[in-house]
DNA sequence: CAAACGATTTTCT
DNA sequence: GAAAATCGTTTGG
C-alpha cells in the first residue's frame, strides 16, 4: 500500500453516509483504520490513510464535548447525522478533525489522530513547513489536520464532498492489528479517562509513540 | 463582561 | 522533561 497513484480506481470506495450511521462509535474507530482521507482543499490534493483514531461516545461519556447533552454551537456538529466532519480548535491554535457518527441527536464522533501520508506530500510538507518525509509531518490530531489543509472551515461539511471524502481502498485491520490504549489528554473525565478507547494500527511507524 | 481552560505542538533546557 | 505559545469557546458573575 505504498502509492494510492497506483491503486485501480474501481477499487476506490467512497464511503457513503449509511457507513457513518453506524450506532457503534467503538466500532467505527476501529473500522476507520485503514481507510484513506482524500482532500482537495486550496487547489492541493492529499491523500493519508488512518492509523490512529480514538472514541468519544456521546452523551454518557465524560470525555466528550457533549457530555451531558451538552449543546453548544461548537458542540453542534456532533449531533448531526453521522457523516459529517466535526473540526474545533484546541490551544487556540490547532484544529482537530473528527468523523461524526451514529444517528441524529446523539452525538458521537472518531477523532482522527494520526495518518500515514500517501499522495500529494509535498503540499503536506508546505503546509507544515517541514522538509523530510517523517512521522511528525503526520503524527497528531494538530498535525495532521494541518498537512491536509483541514480547518474548521469545513465544519459539518458532509464526508462524501468535492472537499473532503473517506475511501476504503486498502484494507481492514484485524483485531490482532490493532492495539488498544487509554485515550490521550482526556484527565478530565475521572472514571471515564480509562476507557480503552484509542486505536492504533499496530507496527505503525506513523502513529504517535507508545505511552 | 471577565476569566479559565483545553481531545496540542514546538521549542528550549 | 518542562514550559511556552495562543485564542475560541464556555462558564460564571
Amino acid at each position: 500500500m505504498e502509492n494510492l497513484k497506483k491503486i485501480p480506481k474501481k477499487e476506490m470506495k467512497l464511503l457513503e453516509p449509511s457507513y457513518y450511521q453506524n450506532e457503534d462509535v467503538v466500532y467505527l474507530a476501529k473500522d476507520l483504520l485503514g481507510k484513506v482521507i482524500i482532500t482537495n482543499i486550496d487547489n492541493m490534493v492529499t491523500s493519508a490513510e488512518i492509523v490512529e483514531t480514538e472514541a468519544y461516545n456521546g452523551i454518557n461519556d465524560k470525555a466528550c464535548h457533549a457530555y451531558n447533552n451538552r449543546r453548544t454551537k461548537r458542540t453542534s456538529a456532533m449531533y448531526k447525522r453521522g457523516g459529517v466532519a466535526y473540526v474545533y480548535i484546541c490551544y487556540g491554535m490547532h484544529h482537530l478533525f473528527n468523523v461524526v457518527t451514529g444517528r441524529e441527536n446523539e452525538p458521537q464522533a472518531v477523532l482522527i489522530r494520526a495518518v500515514k501520508p500517501l499522495d500529494g506530500i509535498n503540499a503536506m510538507l508546505a503546509r507544515r513547513k517541514k522538509n523530510t518525509l517523517q512521522r511528525s509531518l503526520t503524527a497528531g490530531p494538530g498535525a495532521l489536520c494541518q498537512a491536509l489543509g483541514i480547518t474548521k472551515e469545513i465544519n459539518e461539511t458532509p464526508l462524501t464532498s468535492e472537499l473532503i471524502g473517506i475511501y476504503g481502498v486498502f484494507n481492514n485491520y484485524r483485531e490482532d492489528d490493532i492495539q488498544i490504549s487509554k485515550r490521550v489528554g482526556v484527565a478530565y473525565a475521572e472514571d471515564d479517562a480509562l476507557l480503552p478507547y484509542r486505536f492504533r494500527v499496530k507496527g505503525s511507524k506513523w502513529t504517535s509513540l507508545a505511552k
